[in-house]
DNA sequence: ACAATTGTGTAAGGTTTCCTGACATGGTTT
DNA sequence: AAACCATGTCAGGAAACCTTACACAATTGT
């Protein structure tokens, strides 16, 4: 209802295709989720499927490292963010519930 | 200058994935590329990548063969509808090109 | 100062995924 | 009837991916 989750967020794309797109190598790659910076899935066989928003994190990552940042920090940093990512969606949820409780759309009996 | 190119056309999607996201078995989408429907890039190794334009176009192909249309008459169709297309394209080339000649933007010496 | 941790490379051995080519087949066209 | 269409399936081989392990310089923690 509240989400569009297009091809940005699609987890579709194999670990040597996010290696060529990010120049990092699949060692880095693999490290970083294991220091649980990112979150494949995986097919049924065990293959690792990335999206382009995880592609896009991994380079905000690779850059962090190059400054010098140890991936417990780039972790602490992305939880915080996080954080004020939820409060701000229970924010938006709260208002839209009071709205509906107010003017509400009410249920239907059908579509 | 005129594309923005982003996800949905980079062509980074492996067969497997394709198969599992449009239903269809491996080798009806090898087929219909070899009818010249879809155009995958290649690995260097050799293995496709679709983009999910690609996918998109598959389903629209499945959806006529279901319909009892042959790949030879689908070809013909895309290609009349690409015709097209290219038709507009240039208009509005023509149409931008008249106006920077009129009122248009020089060549700064610099950015 | 020394121990522990970090980030990365690399190699081995194994599994999954993908490739091409070929044969088979039931429906359509021509 | 001959040719073509669309698809399944099988074989053999190569590419891509997986985990585990060892190494090691650099940094961090005690």
């Amino acid at each position: 209802m509240t989400n569009d989750f297009s091809y940005k967020d699609k987890k579709v794309i194999t670990i040597g295709i996010v290696r060529d797109l990010t120049g990092l190598s699949e060692r880095q790659i693999r490290y970083y989720e294991e220091r649980r910076l990112i979150f494949p899935e995986r097919s049924p066989g065990g293959s690792r499927k990335y999206s382009f928003a995880d592609i896009e994190l991994l380079v905000e990552i690779a850059n962090k490292i190059e400054d010098g940042v140890q991936t417990h920090e780039i972790r602490k940093e992305m939880l915080q963010a996080q954080k004020k990512q939820n409060q701000n969606e229970v924010r938006r949820k709260m208002i839209q519930g009071q709205l509906n409780a107010q003017f509400g759309l009410r249920k239907g009996p059908s579509s």
